[in-house]
DNA sequence: CTGCAAGGATTACGGGCGTAGTCCGATTGA
DNA sequence: TCAATCGGACTACGCCCGTAATCCTTGCAG
């Protein structure tokens, strides 16, 4: 069922936002809604999403004459892919030395904290 | 000083791996560390080797009639440039959903956790 | 009816990447 | 001395990506 998770390039995943937002929606709208926030071409954007249809990452359901597009792969799943990629290729797998790595690069603001301590409350929860 | 971050692939990261393990290496060295650690042709090799030199990746001193090599890029650096990528790519530039996701779905070791202590630990100190 | 426009399908094209192979000049073993 | 070798430079090639343009089909405005 978790099929391999489809490889989405860097444009890709700016339409699969768009669809994650909020889905089913026509290519007008997704075209409409990529030209608000970035300058492609409604071309580009139209390649974009036939290349995410052929991968498997969007899927799409006639209405009428034209389609309804999704997305097949969710938010989640491209996050835990593109998450553990980074770990592996640029932290040997260990969760340890990245987050080493932001605590002494990146400044945390109010919200990373808390999330920080609630991340480590569950995880002593679970503990005892 | 700190000039843009040389665009790494995934290939060349491994060759970058060998020589912030040990440097200066000659490109034999190099080759042989990643022949035992991968099924690279000497071919591939040092064509990846070329293109680190030739973006400023590695830097190589004359020895006699052959080039030793270091790494122009330190790996520090390295990380940071790359997860800064995934957090702008993946979770909108903000820590805390990247964190989120991880204690959702991320088993962490005694490591990942004594080290998630250290850091909430440190900030707290730095807080008041 | 019919030419036009909208939208999906196909094609394009230069640059990077993975994965080598070929060319060439200096070196060295026979 | 001369051919085989070693290592660096250059070339190759198919695929993906960013960025479109062109082609094709079909409902619709007139």
């Amino acid at each position: 069922m978790p099929n391999p998770v489809p490889a989405i390039s860097e444009a890709e995943s700016r339409v699969m936002e768009v669809l994650w937002r909020k889905a089913p929606q026509s290519s007008e709208e997704i075209v409409a809604a990529l030209q608000r926030e970035s300058d492609w071409h409604e071309k580009t954007i139209r390649t974009l999403l036939g290349r995410l249809l052929a991968k498997g990452a969007v899927s799409a359901e006639k209405d009428g004459r034209r389609y309804l597009y999704s997305p097949a792969l969710s938010r989640e799943r491209w996050q835990s892919q593109e998450s553990r990629s980074l770990l592996d290729r640029v932290f040997g797998g260990r969760l340890s030395p990245l987050l080493a790595h932001f605590s002494q690069h990146e400044k945390l603001g109010a919200k990373d904290i808390a999330e920080l301590r609630k991340l480590l409350e569950s995880i002593e929860k679970k503990e005892r």
